[in-house]
DNA sequence: TTGTAAGCGTTATCAG
DNA sequence: CTGATAACGCTTACAA
């Protein structure tokens, strides 16, 4: 009673299954199946009927064999150990978007996970898909992608595109978004509230995303005659705490900024804390801007001025290039950069303090 | 110089490349790959030398094809539609969970993403699977899943776990943490704290989750011969919003509540700006409690006592268990149900409202 | 212990 | 437009 009766059990019902009932060869049952023209429809009714009637649903392991394909694509993930509670945040939209492409086509969707260490290993990807078989790969991550690692993919002829990382050497497809140009954006919105003291408390200093987005602080303050206090430059590890501890050392810096920009929302919400418990207040003292646009962004108060970040859209047109890659045997290559969006709220505002001349 | 020399392409070895250059047969390489007991160690010595020197690595779709079976474990998750940000949360360590376990296995993990309303129609997980060829199906979801659905699963004898959820039907193997008890859990502390007057601030009703802890709250009030107030249990969808909106009903209610537990932290963390809003203090006035122990909770002041969910161990129970009844073609039946633990912070404290007898 | 050869379910080539 | 039939790369009886 527990036991399923084996006897009883549907097999599976095959292409020669379907040959044999429809009365037709395996050839052109095959020819239905993969929409060749040179079938007639009256073949072509009787094929579908048959197929419909047996349910039968081609073996995507033996279409593979045969074509010489897999089908299959590799997202691979590459997170930071111990994980930040971001990573979250930032890894399933890109998931998502990701599966949306693919959910319309033929393609199934394998993951890997790894670690950054893993990934800084020459044989990281060739240890991740030796096993495997797919058709493409998609990377994921924050952290500079050892090239020699990508080699084997090369030598193997798999394609791949990079989502929100890069290579020290050049590859041949990137799908990124625009850290440089969000920092610009920011401060631009700043400037116009009149603040011209800016701090950066920054996240992990050498994670790709923050140096750009340190360079991207730097060259707008320079393009607009503004000067740069490296002291008041800084960096944490993405943290509330760190977040809080580095507002508290900026607190005693000369000069004192009055506007704060941060390397993700979470150190911002500790910059907050930091600015409140010294008796301060936000946007009245100091504006505070975070960058993600994670969920905290709305909890805490003042609610945050924040950077989003267009992750599902970004794993979507990753998997399109990657797909269009594969199927046209083209060269893609590219790079290409998404813009983000600055989400306004309560954070920031008007600078209050007086110019000294 | 663009396009890479495809005649110099490496063609990878197979399985016959390496039958030829060990001078062994193809069978023979086939059982040192498998590890059949029966080769001679010169006869192994010879081919592993030969699979080195080549590089091979075998085909899976053509392993799958041979033996039978995919290798493949495919997570279906599934999504409230629009996304609510604390399955974010919710969702990712449960891949990684999953992964984890998977990674010193021989099988691939594929993923599958459908929302709520596409899992309520009959033939969601055939749709799913029925051009994929999987050995077996973890199903992730926080809502109940159609059983006609899974019946396919049944006749096609795929094996498969549910994860956080269930159907109206009994199934063969769940993995889900303990709602019920959570919410008991934080009874019982609360109670400590000399509260007697407990509200309820739901997340969306007829999830499951919710269901078992509304019910929690019910039991366990009652158990402890505390009056169960219909008025102070309300239901809201999980937003910042409507825990604020909820609660500022709670605050009108008769008798008032001093200790509110929350759907989840984001609900909370609207509970508490309300009673802030209102004039009140937290924990002074109003115990707050939250659930999923999501960022926000270290985030907002006080920070909030919560409940933390092993998502990470349940995927790797699940696929644990899935394995084995892959492999063993054994019937596990099982329903396991992992603790949850209580973290204390500052938003819960002692009660001070005088009781009127 | 080893080799041979027949599958596994499709696709693709080549005649017809 | 259709039908045979040889691949695809590997496993697994069955013989030796």
């Amino acid at each position: 009673m527990n036991k399923k009766n084996n006897e009883v059990l549907k097999k599976r019902a095959t292409l020669i299954d379907v040959a044999k009932l429809s009365g037709l060869s395996t050839g052109t049952v095959s020819r239905v199946l993969n929409n060749h023209s040179s079938v007639s429809d009256e073949a072509r009714k009787k094929v579908e009927d048959a197929i419909k009637k047996l349910n039968y649903v081609p073996l995507s392991t033996a279409r593979s064999l045969a074509k010489g394909i897999s089908n299959t694509i590799m997202l691979s993930i590459i997170e930071e150990n111990p994980i930040l509670p971001s990573t979250w945040r930032y890894e399933l939209p890109a998931v998502q978007g990701i599966y949306d492409y693919l959910k319309d086509t033929s393609y199934s969707l394998q993951i890997g996970i790894g670690f950054v260490e893993e990934a800084k290993k020459s044989k990281f990807f060739e240890n991740l898909i030796k096993d495997k078989y797919v058709d493409g790969l998609l990377i994921l991550g924050s952290w500079p992608i050892n090239y020699k690692s990508l080699l084997y993919l090369e030598d193997r002829n798999i394609p791949y595109v990079l989502i929100g990382c890069r290579s020290v050497a050049p590859t041949r497809a990137e799908v990124s978004f625009d850290n440089h140009g969000a920092i610009v954006k920011i401060i631009d919105y700043l400037v116009q509230l009149g603040h011209t003291k800016f701090a950066l408390i920054g996240g992990l200093k050498e994670q790709i995303h923050m140096i750009d987005r340190a360079k991207g602080f730097r060259d707008a303050l320079l393009a607009r005659d503004l000067k740069v206090y490296p002291n008041l430059i800084k960096f944490g590890d993405y943290q509330i705490d760190s977040g809080y501890q580095l507002m508290l050392e900026l607190l005693e810096e000369n000069p004192r900024p009055t506007a704060i920009i941060c390397g993700n929302d979470f150190m911002a919400a500790g910059a907050i804390r930091a600015i409140h418990d010294k008796g301060y207040r936000v946007p009245e003292d100091f504006s505070v801007v975070g960058f993600d646009d994670n969920e905290v962004a709305k909890v805490i108060s003042p609610q945050l001025t924040t950077i989003k970040v267009p992750v599902f859209e970004m794993g979507h047109l990753a998997v399109e290039k990657l797909c269009s890659m594969i199927q046209k045997d083209k060269e893609i290559e590219e790079i290409t950069i998404l813009p983000c969006e600055l989400v306004i709220r309560s954070s920031t505002g008007k600078c209050n303090q007086k110019e000294k001349i």
